[in-house]
RNA sequence: GCUGGCGUAGCUCAGUCCGGUAGAGCAGCUGAUUUGUAAUCAGCCGGUCGGGGGUUCGAAUCCCUCCGCCAGCUCCA
């Protein structure tokens, strides 16, 4: 018989008869690993361990340590239930069951939708399959027979799946788990071996679900769950999907009186006095950052004429998402976008080459009517306001402004301690302009990320049809991804208002648009705070920065004072005067996650102190009010995360 | 928008299955207490049971309809 030689990743290699699974190399290489394995990875090739060799190949086993295993694991599991849905839900059709990012789903056409009960049912069934660890074999069945077989079991989307995969293939790859009743689906794979590999799995919601997302299509029951490679990882995703519910930024914006919604404005915040002072404080932060760089605040109409919007073509592409106001006979639309308005804004004069880059920043309010079924909290509303500004630059300008927004974004993120990462998007399928300028964007927007420093992936063909983009992804404490900013390049909108500088040749020329954003809309950069800093804010950003709290009556003339004093310095303080003991007050002010409470009693009223409670570090002791002020504003203008103790805050200021 | 769930006092929730005129805690108000680092005690106020319509002698409860909120609506065998 023939041999084959595998090639292991240490470099060693091992001798195999010709056709041998792969699962014979682990068992070569030892009894541990041949138990170890999930699947194995030949010639860069994720495949099961039953593949068999058929030549010489790299070979790498996959085991739980691998970063593979975690996908194949889920994917595995979501066969494991949709072999239990089919076991106790006689009839079941069976969709797609992919692995996605937190774990997997499976998409069923059932009689009725599943409740709660039903999710323990099938997970208790999913337990008993997993105890008697089947095996999961894969077979390779003629097309033909395969497609009879899901006929017959009354699965037509599993026929219509083989029918629109397979065209052309003489046979498909299926897996069957052997029970009682043997439960065989159409797919590519690969798995783990068997059943008994799965062991920290949970069910976890169910919802809607569309055949292939399509609405008008078959209406399915979607199943939710996820799987990990031990009961430990599995505790601790389940702690922190937890600590998200508990970091909500709706029920954290409404406990600490941040912002409220009322039936009658679906999808616009009411901003409270506090969610005011926070988004006031965003604003202005904002404006600071933008006008030493050279961006020009404007304020643009919030209500246009429809011909705009014809011109720009949100008419025909985006006209379901826009308000509409009738006025003496004509249509006007809430503006969606700024943009036009902008370009009018150039427009309005005479353009040289030498006042370019322009740079128009504005933060009046959008309205977007997205579909009711798609609002949240903040973080998907129909009115909002973005730190927009678009960049008017000639084409030489490219990648010095780009640059300098990529240095931007960097200064931003930095200053609220939030890590990010870029992806470039390229140019799509369906595109305007010529090649050679997309090209050369692309060239000069790669080159500005490299000269900033700024680590990037490439998203192919995912650019907008008018310019490729730079998107950023932040990271948040609790490890979720929030896009936010963007640059995105546009060559089409100069042409459709017909843009022009005057050049240096005193000719017209064609600028080029930059379309950017940092935080992207303030409501849902105020959301990502909130569930990043679980409410409690930075000092400098923090609506209330200060709780004065006397300890009795007699003590609250003194907390004026010390109110006012700490107003004069420009601190965010209120007193508490209401006739409850200090633990109350306390606890109020934990609560509504104030950083510093000062609290006074008689001590402190003889000695012109207060006692300083953080936040988060508990009392630290008394100090004098000056000192207080000196320190706090110390840490307003560096913008420091967290809360450190104010004695900490001094110690650093005088090691300076 | 579509599917499912939910909507009872400012908030969190019980009562809905099986129709008989709504209840708790917190918050608020009043009074007492004058308090030293996460909840002092007592009393009181507070609800068109999301809106409208219907069934019934009688509806928070059953039916219809509208509104809102929550989750989901390809991350593609």
């Amino acid at each position: 018989m023939s041999q084959v030689t595998v090639t292991l990743p240490d470099g060693s290699s091992r001798q195999l008869a010709a056709g041998s699974p792969v699962r014979e190399v682990a068992a070569a290489i030892s009894p541990r690993l041949a138990e170890a394995a999930l699947a194995a990875v030949v010639d860069d090739r994720l495949v099961d361990l039953s593949t068999p060799l058929a030549a010489d190949a790299r070979v790498r086993l996959v085991t739980d340590k691998s970063p593979e295993a975690l996908g194949l694991t889920r994917h595995s599991t979501a066969h494991l239930m949709a072999a239990a849905v089919t076991a106790l839900f006689p009839g079941a059709q069976c969709g797609i069951g992919p692995a996605i990012d937190e774990g997997f789903f499976y998409d069923f056409v059932v009689s009725r939708p599943f409740v709660p009960e039903d999710l323990e049912a099938i997970e208790a069934k999913m337990r008993e399959l997993a105890t008697a660890d089947l095996p999961y074999q894969r077979q390779s069945w003629p097309r033909e027979e395969a497609l009879a077989y899901f006929a017959q079991r009354g699965e037509p989307l599993k026929v219509q799946l083989i029918q629109e995969k397979t065209a052309g293939q003489s046979h498909v790859s299926c897996y069957a788990i052997k029970d009682r009743d043997t439960f065989v689906d159409f797919c590519v794979g690969p798995h783990v071996p068997s059943s008994g590999k799965l062991k920290a799995f949970k069910l976890l919601s169910t919802s809607n679900a569309y055949w292939k997302g399509d609405a008008s299509s078959t209406p399915m029951q979607r199943i939710y769950g996820t799987a990990f490679l031990s009961e430990k990882d599995l505790k601790a995703h389940l702690k922190q999907v937890e600590e998200a519910k508990a970091r909500d930024h709706r029920r954290v914006g409404r406990e600490t009186g941040l912002f409220t919604f009322h039936p009658w404005a679906p999808g616009a915040a009411f901003w409270l006095g506090k969610g005011t002072t926070l988004y006031n404080t965003l604003a202005n932060y904002m404006r600071e950052v933008l006008f030493p760089a050279g961006y020009v605040e404007v304020k643009t109409p919030l209500i246009f004429n429809k011909a705009l919007w014809e011109r720009s073509g949100h008419w025909k592409h985006y006209r379901q998402n826009m308000f509409l106001v009738e006025s003496e006979g004509e249509t006007m639309s809430l503006k969606p976008m700024n943009c036009p308005g902008h370009f009018l804004t150039f427009a309005s004069e005479m353009r040289s080459y030498r006042d370019l880059p322009i740079r128009f920043h504005e933060q009046t309010p959008l309205h977007r009517n997205e579909a009711s079924g798609v609002l949240s909290g903040l973080t998907r509303v129909r009115q909002f306001s973005q730190d927009d500004a678009h960049c008017f630059v000639r084409p030489d300008q490219i990648g010095e402004e780009v640059e300098r927004l990529i240095r931007l974004v960097q200064r931003v993120y930095g200053d609220f301690g939030l890590p990010f990462s870029a992806k470039l998007s390229t140019r799509p399928d369906e595109f305007l302009g010529d090649v050679a300028t997309w090209d050369h964007a692309e060239t000069e927007l790669k080159t500005a990320l490299e000269h900033a420093g700024m680590a990037y992936t490439v998203n192919e063909k995912d650019g907008a049809f008018y310019g490729p983009k730079i998107d950023f992804d932040v990271t948040d404490a609790i490890g979720r991804k929030w896009q936010c900013a963007t640059i995105q390049l546009d060559y089409q909108q100069p042409e459709n208002f017909d843009l022009k500088y005057i050049g240096a040749d005193n000719t017209e020329h064609r600028p080029v648009v930059i379309h950017r954003a940092i935080f992207g809309s303030f409501e849902r950069f105020i959301a990502l705070l909130i569930e990043h800093y679980a409410g409690a804010f930075p000092l400098w950003l923090a609506p209330l920065q200060v709780r004065v709290l006397p300890i009795a009556d007699r003590h609250a003339g003194y907390g004026r004072t010390v109110v006012a004093r700490l107003a004069a310095a420009g601190l965010r303080a209120e007193l508490d005067e209401r006739q409850e003991k200090i633990g109350y007050k306390i606890r109020e002010a934990q609560l509504q996650k104030i950083p510093y409470m000062l609290v006074i009693g008689d001590r402190e009223a003889d000695d012109g102190t207060v006692a300083v409670r953080t936040r988060a570090g508990g009392d630290q002791g008394a100090q004098a009010v000056d000192a207080f002020v000196v320190a706090a504003l110390e840490e307003v203008q560096t913008r420091r995360a967290g809360s450190p103790t104010v004695g900490a805050t001094l110690a650093a200021a005088q090691s300076r």
